[in-house]
RNA sequence: GCCCCGGUGGCGGAAUUGGUAUACGCGUUCGACUUAAAAUCGAAUGGAGAAAUCCAUAUGAGUUCAAGUCUCAUCCGGGGCACCA
């Protein structure tokens, strides 16, 4: 006769989860598997937000789904600890990086743990642990012997709050994806990854993944194919610039993009259009102010001008680009020939021309091109409606991405160090396999300088490296971290193993992931993984070429006012806070499961966590406040089926309604359907309907079995001690249609659609179509309207629906 | 500007895919228990109406025996892309 009270409850089964580690798995060939995790979480110093809670309960509600139904199922857990934060607080406190992140771990895990999550804590991974970034490094080498990690110098984004250059994916709107302050263009040289190698791979499968269309199409538009032609435009050599009397030869036809660094030729300029067929249209061309030989086609009379807006182009900001759409540009002085038309057409620089999309130069075709059109009206460039003639009759055809590669290089302290020295020459040369890893020396300054090295340059002794006998120094900038979450996935399956990133034979048992959840990376991460897994697949380390079969993307918890939850507007629910005011892990879980649809974000209601509290305090009560008597009082409500307990309820006598096995394998059914579709919130809903109605009608032992497993996934600790009190085990029901029909079956009759009456028939009337008109027409409330005949009727037999027609 | 989604009670949201609109929860009201309150339990709850009925899924048309669901137009909200040649 006790009192629900969750913080009782869940510290006994949180003990015993703890000693018994039910959740450790290993492989076994011969039970099917399945593989569940969250995008792992930077661990903050705050701890675990109501939005961790969210994606953490979807994985723990799929996993225990699973493990319910003898699946062997794997639910890892690990931190992605190199970044930022943890390195601004060592700047601002003089706190080791390493100190903090140890610090926060514990909090998370303790955390987690609090929660009730079917972890297999034997399977935890930290990525600035050096056991772990010694295999980043490894991969990073990888990708280096196969050219696809590769240094090139260029104008990159550069955070100058961070101090740090950012990849394309990490710019947003012009701003650092980090602190939010603009980004600037600076000349630098920089590591990359080659992903652009598998940019027509990456695109095609992603109509065969398993994921929501809106991640797919933001995928899409961001690997951004274009098809094409390069037409190679020869200068104009009587007319211009300081090439001028430079020997006239035909360059080679280019090949790269302007992205992976090709010298453009001196006295020709090749462009990207997908329009080869407007040649004839084609009066000038555009070149941006970035273009590498911009300075060959200068003349002494435009020299300054030029120069001067390509100065003011580069220290304009993205942002100032875009609100600014009005054309600007400057003649550079030198003409080129339109090979089709052989016409003397000029050459002009304008920063709407993008230096790293095609070739960095464009043929302005403004009788197609509305921008084309903008310009040459401002600069009074003929306007020319020419036909259209054979796409390849000028260039050559090809395919352009507007994704760039991979900028890897960091300029900051915490994060993996790139295995690479270099030697006198200041050529590069990869650390040697058995010199991994190469460890993160400790500094005592963590201040980044603009100086464009990380402050690893500090650390002078470990700067020194032999290789071959030969001294060298090392690389001092640290990788992406992005880098570090590309592959863990895959270390999940093999998470101690020294002789390899990841075992082969494990890898291929419990990869790819079956479900990956999260809330945020839709191109960045989730785009690099899928890279690195086909890199891999094609050298042989990885059985498969997607890493994830199905992802789940969930929306935000809000707060109560339907603003974000922030710190500063001191609105923030600390979902440890709502499990110590008393309502438990339990409630919590399933409160989050049961706020809205996953994929959509949701306002925090405390009202509805009290709802939410009511019902599995309803649950309690079901099982452990039963009696005798009670017991006796509800017998006989439900027509002969097992002896029926109902604690609170006297059972009232609505019977023949519907039959109680019929009740339990409509909520198995639900249930079961509804987790397997990630419609976590109906889930709930349909528990609470049944736990209405075993109040209203009583409930058999096998009633509050059934309701005690199909809870366990969202209220573990609840429904454990449920199912200890009742003697059972927690393996997943299954239903059997045969017990979803009735006897007896309610028969819609609708008058023009409109419903008139509702008739309860045996359900082998279902077949006799006849009877069933004839039963409808006798009823009165349907022969009010058919008094004047009926001119049609629609018997619809799998909706229980009849119509008729007057 | 272009491309996707959405719009259902006082609120969060259901609706077997064209077939009983408003499940479940919150809130509200009433009742039971209590000296009282809380908790708990029960009942009611889209709007109008005494009732029969009528009207309701952003708005307007259309298709259909039947429309929240399909078609077209309009309005509003959200997301993505955004000078990518």
């Amino acid at each position: 006769m006790d009192r629900y009270e969750p913080l009782k409850i869940e510290a006994k089964w949180q003990k015993i989860w703890e000693e018994e580690k039910p959740f450790k798995v290993t492989e076994e060939p011969n039970v099917p598997k399945m593989m569940v995790a969250e995008m792992f979480p930077y661990p903050s110093g705050a701890g675990l937000h109501v939005g961790h809670v969210r994606n953490f309960t979807i994985v723990d509600v799929l996993t225990r789904f699973f493990m319910q139904q003898k699946i062997n199922t794997m639910r890892p857990f690990g931190y992605d600890t190199f970044g930022l934060p943890a390195e601004n607080y060592a700047i601002k406190t003089g706190t080791a990086p390493q100190d903090v992140t140890k610090t926060n771990i514990e909090n998370f895990r303790k955390q987690a743990k609090r929660l009730g999550y079917a972890i297999d804590w034997d399977r935890e991974i930290n990525t600035s642990d050096p056991e772990y970034y010694k295999w980043t490094q490894w991969c990073f080498l990888q990708l280096y012997k196969k050219g696809l990690a590769y240094q090139k110098e260029s104008y990159q984004w550069w955070c100058p709050v961070d101090q740090t250059v950012l990849a394309n994916e990490q710019v947003e709107n012009g701003h650092c994806w980090r602190c939010g302050h603009e980004v600037e263009k600076k000349k630098m040289k920089q590591w990359f990854f080659k992903i652009t190698e598998y940019a027509d791979e990456l695109l095609e499968e992603i109509d065969s993944l398993d994921w929501p269309e809106k991640i797919k199409t933001m995928q899409k538009n961001w690997i951004g194919r274009s098809v094409g032609a390069e037409i190679e435009f020869l200068l104009d050599s009587r007319s211009s610039g300081a090439w001028q009397g430079e020997e006239k030869r035909r360059s080679p036809v280019a090949t790269g993009r302007a992205d992976a660094g090709r010298e453009p030729s001196k006295n020709s300029i090749t462009v990207f259009t997908t329009r080869p067929d407007t040649i004839l249209g084609a009066t000038f061309l555009v070149v941006a102010p970035e273009y590498p030989s911009l300075e060959a086609l200068l003349t002494d009379d435009t020299r300054e001008e030029v120069l001067a807006y390509k100065a003011a182009s580069l220290k304009k900001s993205e942002i100032e680009r875009q609100e600014n759409k009005e054309k600007t540009g400057v003649f550079t002085g030198s003409y080129a020939i339109n090979p089709a038309t052989k016409e003397k057409i000029p050459i002009y620089v304008a920063d709407y021309v993008l230096a790293g999309y095609g070739t960095g130069a464009i043929m302005a075709v403004p009788a197609y091109d509305d921008r084309d059109r903008e310009f040459a009206e401002k600069f009074n460039l003929p306007i020319v409606e020419a036909e259209l003639v054979d796409r390849d009759l000028y260039g050559t055809p090809k395919i352009t991405y507007k994704m760039r590669d991979w900028l890897i290089s960091r300029q900051r302290y915490w994060g993996c160090p790139i295995p690479i020295a270099y030697d006198k020459d200041g050529d590069p040369h990869p650390i040697p396999e058995d010199q991994l890893p190469v460890i993160h020396p400790e500094v005592k300054d963590y201040q980044p300088d603009d100086t464009g090295r990380s402050p690893l340059a500090k650390a002078t002794d470990w700067l020194k490296v032999t290789i071959d006998g030969e001294e060298m120094t090392r690389e001092t900038d640290t990788l992406d971290g992005y880098a570090c979450s590309s592959w863990y996935l895959w270390r999940y399956a093999s998470p101690h193993d020294d002789k390899a990133a990841w075992d082969k034979d494990a890898i291929k048992y419990w990869e790819p992931v079956d479900y990956y959840v999260g809330a945020d990376h839709a191109v960045a991460h989730l785009l690099y993984i899928r890279f690195w897994c086909k890199f891999f697949a094609d050298q042989g380390f990885l059985p498969f070429r997607e890493p994830i079969k199905k992802l789940i993307y969930h929306g935000y918890i809000n707060a109560p006012d339907g603003k974000k939850m922030s710190k500063s507007k001191g609105n923030v629910i600390d979902p440890l806070d709502v499990i110590n005011e008393g309502y438990g892990a339990d409630t919590l879980r399933t409160y989050e499961m049961f706020i809205g649809p996953v994929e959509l974000d949701a306002a925090w209601d405390p009202r509805s966590v009290g709802g939410v509290y009511r019902f599995l305090n309803r649950c309690y009560n079901l099982v452990f406040k039963a009696d005798d008597d009670a017991f006796s009082r509800s017998s006989g409500a439900w027509q002969g089926e097992e002896k029926r307990r109902s604690p609170v309820a006297t059972g009232r006598a609505d019977a023949g309604r519907e039959n109680g096995i019929a009740i339990r394998h409509r909520v198995i059914k639900k249930v079961t359907t509804d987790i397997h579709k990630c419609q976590f919130n109906t889930a709930v809903a349909a528990l609470m309907e049944y736990v209405n109605d075993l109040y209203k009608q009583g409930a058999s032992e096998e009633d509050l079995i059934t309701l005690a497993k199909l809870l366990k996934p969202f209220a573990p600790h609840l429904a454990s001690e449920m199912l200890e009190k009742l003697g059972a085990d927690d393996e997943w029901p299954v239903w059997d249609e045969k017990y979803l029909t009735s006897d007896t079956v309610e028969i819609i009759v609708q008058i023009n659609g409109k419903l008139r009456a509702k008739l309860t028939v045996n359900a082998e009337d279902l077949e006799d179509e006849e009877k069933i008109k004839s039963l409808a027409l006798a009823d009165e409330k349907v022969a009010k309207y058919t008094t004047n005949g009926i001119r049609k009727s629609i018997f619809v037999k799998k909706s229980h629906l009849l119509n008729f027609v007057v």
